[in-house]
This record gives C-alpha cells, sequence and structure tokens, in this order.
DNA sequence: CCGCCGATCTTT
DNA sequence: AAGATCGGCGGG
C-alpha cells in the first residue's frame, strides 16, 4: 500500500454473504480501490454490474457445480473471481453469498476518481475519461485486473484490492443481462442512471 | 447508429 | 463448438 494513502474502510465479509441481487444493486455507487506495486493506486467508482445466481442461473459459470474454473463461486464471499473472456479478456466479479452457497457480481463498468494516469497509461492516453473503465474488459485492463488476483480475499487488509462503502444511494436503471444468450430474460443487470461511463446498450428503468 | 466479423484460448 | 468481449469496418 501507498505511504501516507488514506486508511481503507473496506466492506465487511458479512456485506458481501448476502443474495446477489441486492449485493449488485448495492455495489453501484460503492468505490473500488486497486493498489498497483510501485505507488500506483487508482480509486474508481463502481456505475454498472450484473447478478449471476449460481446453480439456479443458466447463464452463470457455477450452474454446472463446482468445476475448476467457478468453484471459487461456492466458497467464502468477498473474494474475486476473475476469468480469460474469449481467449483475451479478463472479467472481474465479487464472490457472494454464503460459504457453500454460490454466487457472483460480475463489475462491468467503473468511473475513474484517482490514479487517471496511470490507467491512461494502460489503456491510452487520449481515451475518453467515462470510455477507460467501460466494459468487464476494459474495466481490467485499466485496472490492471487479471488471473492473478484470482482468489483475492478482498476483505483482507493486505490485498492489493479493496471494495468501500457507498456514502448515497444513485439513481439505479435495471435490464438484461449483456452479452448471454442463456437465461437472458432476466433483469439482473444494475447501473448508475444515466451515467455515462455506463455500457451499451443503456439499460432501461 | 447499427450489424457483422475476427482475434484468441479455455471450457465443455 | 461456444463463449459473462472488444474494436474495426462497412452500410444506411
Amino acid at each position: 500500500m501507498r505511504r501516507g494513502a488514506p486508511p481503507i474502510a473496506s466492506l465487511a465479509r458479512d456485506w458481501f454473504a448476502r443474495d446477489t441481487t441486492t449485493v449488485a444493486q448495492e455495489l453501484i455507487g460503492c468505490t473500488l480501490v486497486v493498489d498497483s506495486g510501485t505507488a500506483q493506486r487508482v480509486v474508481a467508482r463502481i456505475v454498472e454490474a450484473e447478478a449471476y445466481l449460481g446453480t439456479r442461473d443458466p447463464a452463470s459459470h457455477a450452474f454446472r457445480g463446482p468445476t475448476p474454473r467457478a468453484g471459487i463461486m461456492f466458497r467464502a464471499p468477498g473474494h474475486l473471481y476473475v476469468y480469460l473472456s474469449y481467449g483475451m479478456h479478463h472479467c472481474a466479479n465479487i464472490v457472494t453469498e454464503p460459504d457453500g452457497v454460490a454466487g457472483a457480481v460480475l463489475l462491468r463498468a467503473a468511473s475513474v476518481e484517482h490514479g487517471l494516469d496511470v490507467v491512461r497509461a494502460r489503456r491510452g492516453a487520449t481515451m475518453a475519461m467515462d470510455a477507460l473503465l467501460r466494459g468487464p474488459g476494459n474495466l481490467c485492463r485499466g485496472l490492471a485486473l487479471s488471473l492473478l488476483d484470482n482468489g483475492l480475499d478482498l476483505c483482507a487488509a493486505e490485498s492489493r484490492v479493496h471494495v468501500e462503502p457507498r456514502a448515497a444511494t444513485p439513481p439505479l436503471s435495471v435490464g438484461p443481462r449483456v452479452g448471454i444468450t442463456v437465461g437472458a430474460g432476466r433483469r439482473l443487470r444494475f447501473a448508475w442512471r444515466a451515467h455515462p461511463a455506463v455500457s451499451s446498450p443503456s439499460p432501461s428503468r
């Protein structure tokens, strides 16, 4: 952690050990803090997320049980589940529900609050600020999250990734999840209403 | 603005 | 063979 950095008021494990849909909604507006080695810290506001409901959700990686890849979704809440998408992009989830019950929230977009220079170095110096962490693959690239971070405990003090609670409840929009064929129809995508960093298509209500 | 397509590799 | 993606390209 960076010297002189403010203390982290991380969300407790019990906060994540709840209904996945609830956690997904309440993560909107929360703050993601990612430390990367040489005194580099990025702080970003979560503006879009999706709920994946484990064994009762055919779109979830946990639908077929605790496979090697998705097994972490069955274990302790408050951990990071990172996987490789389409062979080239990383996607980051936060594990939810009590230990033994599968669930996770996919982080789909965030808005940079601090560390803009660091994120631009990873994503491109000329990229529009609102696009830097827009989309799950772009979010991981901008925050330097990779398979190396799979299994990180967000509730542990020594972790390089933390989530801090939101100060106020932002206006929400809801819509169907993006990029899936099975299990579509369910409205498990949540976003900060009209926030410019939310990915397209824009969720409706 | 929209739709299509290829890249690239893990999982099924 | 499909997939919790992305950026580029061509057409309207």
